[in-house]
DNA sequence: AATACGTGGCT
DNA sequence: TAGCCAAGTAT
């Protein structure tokens, strides 16, 4: 493949024309719009977004206002949101911008330093808003490039991310890369999806190495994770989470598990504990210990 | 490198 | 229906 190969730039773009999502942070010039939008997308699906990202945009309505909140109201209104570590960053996130008087970092060693922003979401901003030629690789854009450069019957046999960064920037067009990365997203999300693509509309279906290829996707090798009576602990951490925010002056600690648990006993409070101190170190809640083990309240950060 | 981290839709 | 899947990041 070589770096602007209009066989696929072309076909791309046309589609893009066409076919791309009409989303409401795409084109702000807001900064803060954007950073929003990419945070609330890690590994939340747009649809989801579309509904969260405008009442919690009237709530926020900028990088300043946000800074000056109490993190508390800033996880309240990421309900719904699920990843609420993503909230208590976004928060410190909006804390450092501010103390830099809203400039956002051109670079991305620099936007890595940020609380909540990685290497998708450091490019990203780089290319929506400061324009920058950079390539972003996210579940969509991995999941194309291996089908479409390499054989891959199955989602399981993604190439790895090194070589799909690679990749992605190998085929990067001159110019117009901002919109270069959204049409590839889109044609992943709305195309190229994990269960059943649908070639026949695809854009890349005339040099696509996978074209119709695909067997089942997915091989049910996922590792069961860690929990109680086969529920994995993050949700659990997620109703505690939900507890707080439904009453402000939180709970003692029975209370609280009978919330989450509906078999909880004393039995299980260095379980419920264990969860809690979690969750405190990640800076969501804050306990208050009392004289014995049970005997402490737990209240949202 | 492997694991933890939500929530809810879809098959 | 049990399990996959989703605009990733941090450790």
């Amino acid at each position: 493949m070589r770096r602007n190969d209009r066989r696929i730039i072309s076909p791309v773009r046309r589609w893009y024309r066409r076919y791309g999502r009409s989303l409401p942070w795409r084109g702000e010039s807001d900064p803060y719009r954007i950073i929003l939008s990419e945070i609330m997308l890690q590994q939340t699906q747009v649809s989801r977004v579309l509904g969260h990202y405008p009442r919690f945009l009237r709530r926020f309505p900028s990088m300043p206002s946000l800074a000056r909140a109490r993190q508390r109201d800033v996880v309240l209104a990421w309900r719904g949101m699920g990843y609420n570590n993503r909230a208590v960053r976004l928060h410190a996130l909006a804390s450092v911008l501010v103390g830099r008087e809203m400039r956002i970092p051109s670079d991305a060693a620099s936007l890595l330093e940020l609380p909540g922003i990685g290497r998708y979401t450091a490019h990203a901003i780089l290319s929506s808003v400061h324009g920058l030629p950079v390539p972003v690789v996210d579940v969509n854009i991995r999941r194309l490039l291996s089908r479409v450069f390499w054989r891959m019957p199955s989602t399981a046999d993604m190439r790895s991310e090194p070589e799909i960064w690679r990749t992605a920037a190998s085929i990067l067009p001159r110019r117009g890369v901002y919109d270069w990365n959204q049409a590839l997203m889109d044609i992943g999300a709305t195309i190229c999806t994990a269960r059943l693509p649908c070639c026949s509309r695809c854009p890349l279906g005339g040099i696509c190495a996978s074209r119709k290829r695909m067997t089942q996707a997915g091989r049910g090798t996922r590792k069961s994770e860690p929990g109680v009576h086969g529920v994995p602990n993050r949700i659990y951490r997620g109703r505690i989470v939900e507890a707080l925010r439904r009453k402000e002056a939180g709970f003692r600690a029975e209370a609280l598990g009978r919330v989450i648990h509906p078999d909880f006993t004393p039995h299980d409070i260095p379980w419920l504990k264990s969860l809690l101190e979690a969750l405190e170190r990640d800076g969501l809640v804050r306990i208050t210990r009392g004289r014995t083990l049970p005997d402490f309240r737990v209240v949202l950060a």
